[in-house]
RNA sequence: GGAGAAAUGGCAGAGUGGUCGAAUGCACUAGUCUUGAAAACUAGCGAGGGUCACACCUCCGGGGGUUCGAAUCCCUCUUUCUCCGCCA
């Protein structure tokens, strides 16, 4: 969530910020945000006064016990129980006034960077970069899912019997392929000098606020009712909550992790031909790298992530393009994102295979991620994250490509990781 | 899962009802000394709210309670350690 004090110092660009997003009411409720600002201080002043004038009885009575004064201790006694009543109303009242100021702030979301542009939907997002000849494929040429099944690397069927829906099965070379592009991406980030993580697959309910999953996306994740524990829809959730509640050094940025985990989402309300095969799963693999920047160095540090994505998907030999997300389809936490999207030859489409934010204070003010600046002080830190990448469209991208009539070229990289060379 | 012990500042570790936001040591920061470093010495050194700045308020694992007053007493939850059971 946004902090206070910059809705409090900048409040008309919050607002601008907020109307490239079309975030509706935006005025209303970032006024609405300050009121009970302040009503929540002039409460807290109140009561503060109150305990103040308590605690100094206290320490008389303290005193008057000491020299033996009883009776007159027992005076001032009387004088406190008025003061413990008021003071008691008075916390209730800056509990209330304190929830109604967070379920405002949580309704906020990030303000967006100033190359964002403005739009509705996907349709105004920005290409910035294209790269990669479309491969002309052969005339029996099949989406992914029928190369699946022909070569029998991807059972769907078989997931269904196991699970439900969107849970498939990867066989022999198709499970060897996802391996080994799991392996490869790995090697790529921590050559890039991401330090390799394996965090827990199951979070409690402090990490989902942390990373603003909660309290609003709880439908998208899988709960575990008997433990309330919460499947990870991403390596992003406990990755950046590593670094929740913790004071970093200056000398301690860049912190630059990765990490392979599955992730799991119910996508409830998804259905039809876009979800088709390894479209849409609730299980997939994903590669994340999650980055924890000075403010002056998260811009550079988010090219960078492009950068590097860029270069996994130019040995990958794929064509891709990367968008810029426009302000109406912005993640409600990210203050600039990048897509990248694979050409999807025999689906004729796009698809989403990596996404790269930089979420600037937004997540590292829930998450309490400081660092101790060059006045001692301690100031927010900002926080980046992207994929690198998502396995199941990748996967379908480099099935459809890389498919020929003899069967499916792995791609030269990836050789030395699958040791064969051709899926038939 | 059963029995017992414990949880205090970056770390270690005192503190069992009042002057304790908390001794001491280490670490850290600045300074003195030194060609430089080390050592020694001097000073500073938890977080949040609040204020122009002070004042002031809150926080000793989380939550609740007793009391004029709680790190200290009570209840509860969580976590860690030891012993037992089970187990990849």
């Amino acid at each position: 969530m946004l902090s206070l004090p910059y809705i409090r110092e900048n409040t008309e660009l919050v607002i601008k910020g907020l109307l490239v997003r079309n975030f509706k009411n935006a005025e209303t409720l970032v006024d609405k945000v300050i009121e009970a600002d302040s009503k929540r201080r002039s409460v807290q002043t109140e009561l503060d006064n109150i305990l103040s004038e308590s605690n100094k009885i206290s320490k008389e009575i303290g005193k008057l016990f000491q020299s033996g004064e009883v009776q007159k201790a027992n005076i001032a006694k009387e004088k406190t129980s008025q003061l413990k009543d008021k003071s008691k109303i008075l916390s209730d009242t800056l509990s209330e006034a304190e929830e109604v100021l967070n379920e405002l702030l949580y309704q906020i979301p990030n303000i967006p960077n100033e190359l964002v542009p403005a739009g509705n939907s996907e349709e105004d997002n920005e290409v910035i970069y294209e790269e990669g000849e479309i491969p002309k494929l052969h005339d029996n040429a099949v989406p992914h899912w029928e190369l699946c099944k022909k070569y029998d690397i991807i059972d769907f069927e078989l997931g269904n019997k196991i699970t439900g829906a969107g849970f498939p099965v990867y066989k022999g070379k198709g499970a060897k392929l996802q391996r080994a592009l799991i392996a490869y991406f790995l090697d790529k980030n921590t050559e890039a000098g991401y330090t390799e993580i394996q965090p827990p697959l199951l979070i409690n309910e402090a990490s989902g606020y942390g990373t603003g999953q909660l309290p609003d996306k709880e439908g998208q994740m899988y709960h575990v009712g008997l433990d309330n524990l919460y499947l990870i829809p991403t390596a992003e959730v406990p990755v950046t909550n590593l670094y929740r509640d913790i004071i970093l050094k200056e000398s301690d940025f860049p912190i630059c992790n990765t990490a392979y985990t599955p992730c799991f989402r119910r996508e409830a309300g998804s259905y039809g031909a876009h979800v088709r095969g390894l479209n849409r799963l609730h299980q997939f693999d994903k590669v994340e790298i999650v980055r924890l920047e000075h403010p002056d160095r998260s811009y550079e540090a988010l090219d960078q992530m492009v950068e590097h994505v860029k270069g996994i998907l130019q040995e990958l030999k794929l064509p891709f393009r990367i968008l810029r997300l426009c302000g109406g389809d912005l993640g409600f936490t990210s203050a600039l994102t990048y897509d990248f999207e694979v050409f999807s030859t025999a689906q004729d489409r796009w698809l989403e295979i990596s996404s790269i934010s930089n979420f600037e204070t937004f997540q590292a003010n829930r998450l309490k991620l400081r660092f101790k600046n060059k006045d001692g002080k301690s100031q927010l830190a900002h926080t980046l994250n992207g994929s690198s990448l998502a396995l199941p469209r990748v996967l379908a991208g480099l099935l459809e490509n890389y498919q020929t009539e003899d069967g499916i070229e792995i791609p030269e990289v990836l050789k030395a990781y699958t040791r064969f060379d051709m899926i038939d």
